[in-house]
RNA sequence: GCGCCCUUAGCUCAGUUGGAUAGAGCAUCGGUUUUCUAAACCGAGGGUCGUAGGUUCGAAUCCUUCAGGGCGCGCCA
C-alpha cells in the first residue's frame, strides 16, 4: 500500500497509452521519475517530476507538456481531483475524498503489515561479536542496537533473518584473558600481587570471574598450562553469560552463535583455502611491511596470501603468520565460507569504526568464496563519544576503566538507550551524554514519541472508546488541514520503510516517528486555542479524528515495533 | 604516504538514491495552562550547505581540486 508507487504506475501507463497525442516518445527510461510528498508549503497530496524528466528526454517545453499531461490524467485517473502545474513543471496532485477514504481503509486492512515491502530474501546479519573477554561496554551498544533494529526492519518486510554472533574464543587475546583470570585466582588463593603487565586485563570483573572459578574447582592452580582447558571452558562461559545478559536487557537475542575455536578445529579452513587456491585467489608470495607504524619483528618470507588486490584492496593479505600458523583473517575466511555454504541471499556484517580497514578484504573474500554469487555488505557504526557533565569521558578496556552496558542499564531504561543510539545516522559519530540520558527530560526524543501514544490512549480512556478495531471507516466530512497533514505523513510511511531497508539505514525511522509525533502534538494543542479543534465533544470523539488516531496508533506500533521501543499507555 | 567516514543555523544533527522558498532539536528572546496529560504548543532572530571548479532545465545531493576533523593502515584479534 504505497500510494506513491501505485499512482506512479497508473500515471506512467496512461502516458504510455497516449504518448502520440502528447507528442512525445514512448517512455523507455524511467530513471528519476518519481512521486513524493510535496514540500510543506504546497497544499496537495502528491507531487511528481514526471513532466520535467519527459520534457528533458523529448527536448520539449515542460509547461506545454505539463498542461497536456494534466488534461490527460484528470480525465483518466478518477482518483485525482485536481492537478496543478507548479514551479518549473511539477505536477501537484490533490486526491478526491473517495480516494482518500479508500486508501485509509486499505491501510487499516493491512494493519500490522502496513508499510511492509513484501521481500522474501534470506539474510544473515552478524553483529556485536564482542570478544568474550569481559562484559559489553557502551561502545558495543551502538552496533548491537543497530544490528538488531536492522534485523527487525528486514523481518518486517517479510525477509528471513538469522542474527549471528561470532565468538572470538581463539588466539592470543583469549590466552591473555585466561592468564589474567589465572593470576587473579592466585591473588585470591595465595595473596600474590597481580602483575602490572600491559598485556593483561586488569578489570574488576576479572576478579569476580576468578573468584567464581576458584570456588568451583578444587585445585591448587599451580600451573597455568594445566588449568588452561578448564579456565577456557569456565571463563569464556561466564563472559558469554555476561554478554548475553547485557544483550537481553537491551532486548536483543541472537539466533546463532558461532565459535571461532570450533571453526578452527573443523576442516572448513582447509576446504576454503583449497577452493581459493584452485580459483587462483590464494597463492604464495611476499609482503612489504605496512606504511604506518613500524613493526618490529617483520619477516619478509614466503607465505600464503589472499590476493585481495584483485578486488581493489591496497595490499594482498597474509593468511599465515611467521610460524606458519593461520592468521585471524584466515580463520575468518573459513567462517565466512561456512556462512556462504549456508545459502543466504545476502550477508551483512555490522562493524565498529575501528575495523573499517578490514572491510575490503573480507568483502572480497566472500566474493571469491561464492564465485561472486553472494554479496557481503559491511555497515560501519562510527564511534560513540561519551560525555559526563559536558566533559569528554575516555574509556579503555585495557585499563579496565569503562562503563559497562550493565552500569548504564541500571540507570537508563532500554527504550532510551535504543532510541538514542538510533537517532543518528550510523555514518556519523554519536555523542552520548550520560547526564542528558539520565535526566529523563523532554530533551530525550523517545519520550516525545511515547507521549504521543500515551495521549491517544488517554483520549480513548476518557471516552470509553474501545471500538478502534473498525474495519471500514466512513468519512463524515472533509478532513481539516491539520488532519490532512497527518494523513499525508502517514501515507509516507511505506516509503520511509522502503528507503531505510534499501540503504540499511534504520535511523530514518526514529526521525520519521518524531516528525509524526510533532504533527499530532501540534494538532492536539489547536484545541487550546480554538474550541472547534477539541478532540472530545460531548464525551465523544468525531469519526474523522478517530480515523486519524487509528492510523497513528497503527504506524506508531509498527514503527516502534521495529525499533523495539515500548509504547506506554500512561506516562 | 594510503584507505574509509565526516564538514549544513551559536551547538548537536536530518535532508527521500538530482527537484520547488535548505529543515528539526537544543540554546537565546517573547507568548500559551479555570482545558481531552504543559513530558505539550505557538512566534521571533539565526545559513556563502568547508573551498574552488565541472556536469544540466535544476546540485547540500553526482564528478574533480584543495583545506579541516575523526577512525584505521600486523606476519594482533
Amino acid at each position: 500500500m504505497n500510494i506513491f508507487e501505485n499512482y506512479l504506475k497508473s500515471i506512467l501507463e496512461n502516458i504510455n497509452h497516449h504518448y502520440k497525442e502528447l507528442g512525445i516518445n514512448k517512455i523507455e527510461n524511467y530513471k528519476g521519475i518519481n512521486l513524493e510528498k510535496p514540500p510543506p508549503n504546497f497544499d496537495c497530496d502528491i507531487s511528481s517530476n514526471v513532466v520535467l524528466i519527459l520534457a528533458k528526454q523529448n527536448k520539449c517545453n515542460p509547461i506545454t507538456l505539463g498542461k497536456n499531461i494534466k488534461k490527460l490524467l484528470e480525465k483518466n485517473i478518477k482518483d485525482f481531483k485536481d492537478i496543478e502545474i507548479a514551479g518549473p513543471g511539477f505536477l501537484n496532485i490533490t486526491l478526491k475524498n473517495d480516494a482518500i477514504t479508500l486508501i485509509i481503509n486499505n491501510i487499516l486492512k493491512k494493519n500490522e503489515k502496513f508499510g511492509s515491502q513484501k521481500d522474501s530474501k534470506n539474510y544473515n546479519i552478524e553483529f556485536v561479536s564482542a570478544n568474550p573477554t569481559g562484559p559489553m561496554h557502551v561502545g558495543h551498544c551502538r552496533g548491537a542496537v543497530f544490528g538488531d533494529t536492522l534485523s527487525n526492519l528486514l523481518k518486517f518486510n517479510g525477509n528471513k533473518v538469522t542474527k549471528e554472533y561470532y565468538i572470538n574464543d581463539y588466539g592470543g587475546q583469549i590466552t591473555n584473558f585466561l592468564k589474567s583470570v589465572y593470576l587473579r585466582i592466585r591473588e585470591i588463593k595465595y595473596n600474590e600481587k597481580f602483575p602490572n603487565d600491559k598485556s593483561l586485563y586488569p578489570g574488576e570483573y576479572i576478579i569476580e570471574i576468578a573468584d567464581s572459578i576458584q570456588k568451583k574447582r578444587k585445585s591448587e592452580f599451580k600451573n597455568f598450562d594445566d588449568e588452561y582447558e578448564f579456565l577456557q571452558l569456565e571463563a569464556l562461559n561466564l563472559s558469554m553469560k555476561m554478554i548475553k545478559s547485557d544483550l537481553s536487557m537491551l532486548g536483543i537475542s541472537h539466533d546463532n552463535f558461532v565459535s571461532e575455536k570450533s571453526v578452527v578445529e573443523s576442516k572448513t579452513l582447509d576446504k576454503a583455502i583449497n577452493l581459493l587456491k584452485k580459483t587462483n585467489y590464494v597463492d604464495e608470495g611476499y609482503l612489504d611491511p605496512p606504511k604506518g607504524e613500524e613493526i618490529k619483528n617483520w619477516k619478509k618470507t614466503k607465505r600464503l596470501l589472499f590476493k585481495s588486490t584483485l578486488f581493489g584492496d591496497d595490499s594482498d593479505r597474509a593468511l599465515q603468520k611467521n610460524d606458519g600458523s593461520w592468521t585471524y583473517f584466515a580463520n575468518d575466511i573459513a567462517y565466512h565460507f561456512n556462512k556462504v555454504s549456508r545459502n543466504y541471499d545476502k550477508l551483512i556484517n555490522i562493524l565498529g569504526a575501528d575495523h573499517t580497514g578490514y572491510i575490503k578484504r573480507i568483502e572480497s573474500a566472500v566474493k571469491a568464496l561464492s564465485q561472486n554469487k553472494i554479496i557481503l555488505e559491511c555497515k560501519v557504526c562510527q564511534l560513540v563519544k561519551l560525555f559526563k557533565k559536558g566533559e569528554p569521558f575516555k574509556m579503555s578496556k585495557r585499563s579496565g576503566e569503562f562503563i559497562s552496558v550493565n552500569d548504564l542499564l541500571s540507570e537508563v531504561n532500554k527504550d532510551s538507550i535504543r532510541f538514542m543510539m538510533l537517532n543518528r545516522s550510523n555514518d556519523v559519530e554519536l555523542d552520548f551524554d550520560f547526564d542528558k540520558v539520565l535526566e529523563k527530560s523532554k530533551d530525550n526524543p523517545v519520550y516525545y514519541v511515547q507521549y504521543c501514544h500515551a495521549r491517544i490512549q488517554s483520549l480513548l480512556r476518557s471516552t470509553n472508546n474501545t471500538s478502534l478495531k473498525q474495519k471500514i471507516v466512513k468519512i463524515d466530512k472533509d478532513f481539516n488541514k491539520y488532519e490532512r497533514e497527518i494523513l499525508r505523513k502517514i501515507f509516507e510511511w511505506p516509503k520511509v520503510v522502503k528507503i531505510s531497508s534499501l540503504k540499511y539505514e534504520p535511523h530514518r525511522i526514529p526521525f520519521y516517528l518524531y516528525e509524526l509525533a510533532t504533527l499530532f502534538h501540534s494538532y492536539w494543542s489547536k484545541g487550546n486555542e480554538d474550541e472547534k479543534y477539541k478532540f472530545i465533544k460531548n464525551g465523544k470523539i468525531a469519526n474523522n479524528i478517530l480515523t486519524i488516531i487509528s492510523l497513528l496508533l497503527l504506524v506508531l506500533k509498527n514503527g516502534m515495533g521495529i525499533l523495539n521501543v515500548s509504547l506506554p499507555d500512561k506516562m
